[in-house]
DNA sequence: GCCAACGTTGGC
DNA sequence: GCCAACGTTGGC
């Protein structure tokens, strides 16, 4: 019944960053390979972050900005939304971070390209015209779709 | 570097 | 509360 429960309730993400800041390689040389996911400044993205995003639930590393655009590898929240540390100190703390863990990197970037050509995939949130969401949600079939495309379950 | 798309700001 | 101006994002 836990299990099944815990099945029912798992999220999937996307988590985007400019990998030029901080990237997947970033990530993998991380002590225990954790990091605090901040930097939010989107009030959409941080309601996610706060309200949504539980511990154990699983996102795409994404890629922006740079010559490869796409999916990464997969990281896991390992600690769920909290004020993020990096945020200006007031009384109002508005903004929230989590903490990932590295999961896997991917043997290649699934590019943009690849994920637009997926009839499969037409309605996912990264692939919408004008997205400039940086915390986004990824439904289970996407997910499997995704893993698919680079021949792993 | 260009530009479309979107969010935020601030005058009224 | 409207909306023009401005800033930012991010693919190309």
């Amino acid at each position: 019944m836990a299990s099944l429960r815990k099945h029912i309730t798992m999220q999937y993400w996307l988590l985007k960053s400019e990998p030029d800041v901080f990237g997947i390689h970033d990530l993998a040389k991380k002590p225990k390979q954790v990091a605090v996911w901040d930097g939010v400044r989107n009030y959409q993205a941080r309601n996610m972050l706060r309200d949504l995003f539980k511990k154990n639930d699983l996102a795409f590393f994404y890629h922006s900005s740079c010559e490869q655009p796409g999916i990464v590898g997969v990281v896991k929240i390992v600690k769920a939304g909290y004020p993020d540390p990096t945020q200006i100190k007031n009384d109002k703390l508005p903004w929230y971070a989590v903490d990932v863990k590295l999961v896997k990197k991917f043997p290649r970037v699934i590019t943009l390209i690849e994920l637009r050509a997926q009839r499969s995939l037409e309605n996912m949130v990264v692939l919408r015209k004008g997205n400039r969401l940086s915390v986004m949600p990824v439904t289970a079939s996407e997910w499997q779709v995704v893993h698919h495309l680079i021949g792993e379950n």
